[in-house]
DNA sequence: TCTATGATCCCCT
DNA sequence: GGGGATCATAGAT
């Protein structure tokens, strides 16, 4: 099977999706606002000169030392959540069930753990490589919905934990979409039971009626 | 449309 | 040694 070639020109290609959010957007101290206002923003990864993107539509909150749902709860610091503790603007990537790479954003200070779970993103540009990515025969609502879709279709895995998101290689920008509290649900996170009543937080958000938010049924 | 289940492996206790 | 910030599929309803 002939592989695409595509290499494309960077700069420009990158131009066109709006403003790189830059450090002050992820070093603010409200996790949960900046979850929500992830909703409409571009994520871009490119590798190789291959450039994959998607509009996010589902993140999640976890905010840190206070938050028994969070790897940060109680301020516990290990080689995995080392990368939590960076300052906003960073990647934390983590394996999920031996097989699925979870995508973070670390937002506030240095030494303040809170992370974003992008969980879903609408598909916009180079679909043909998601589906390449991801082995699916075709893109259908499943392509980046749930968030180690998202990853795998993006390209993401733990060796790009602590990767800086100012930089080149995985960003997210604003591209003028906005939306409205009406078009957005803040609801309980998912598969966090563990986590007793915090589990309960309306940490999650999800663009209301879009086909690629991930839990039960469209 | 739902529930149950297997895959698969790193991390932490 | 146990379980997890999941997903796809199979089979029942």
């Amino acid at each position: 099977m002939p592989r695409k070639s595509n290499h494309i020109n960077q700069s420009e290609e990158v131009f066109g999706y709006g403003q790189k959010l830059d450090q002050s957007f992820y070093l603010r101290k409200n996790v949960v606002t900046i979850a929500r206002e992830l909703l409409g923003k571009m994520l871009i990864t490119v590798f190789d000169g291959v450039i994959t993107a998607g509009r996010i539509v589902e993140t999640e909150a976890y905010e840190g030392v206070i938050d028994k749902a969070s790897h940060a709860y109680g301020g516990r610091r290990t080689n995995r959540t080392e990368v939590m503790y960076a300052a906003g603007g960073t990647a934390y990537v983590f394996l999920c069930y031996g097989m699925h790479q979870m995508f973070n954003v670390v937002t506030n200070v240095k030494d303040t753990p809170h992370a974003i779970l992008i969980r879903a993103v609408e598909p916009v540009t180079g679909i043909e490589t998601m589906l390449q990515r991801t082995g699916k025969p075709k893109a259908d609502f499943t392509l980046t919905r749930g968030p180690g879709n998202v990853a795998k279709a993006l390209g993401i895995s733990v060796k790009h934990t602590g990767e800086n998101l100012l930089g080149n290689v995985i960003w997210i920008a604003d591209d003028g979409t906005v939306y409205s509290d009406e078009q957005v649900v803040a609801t309980a996170r998912i598969g966090v039971d563990y986590a007793g009543e915090h589990a309960l937080w309306p940490y999650r958000f999800i663009v209301k009626g879009n086909k690629y938010v991930s839990g039960k049924k469209k």
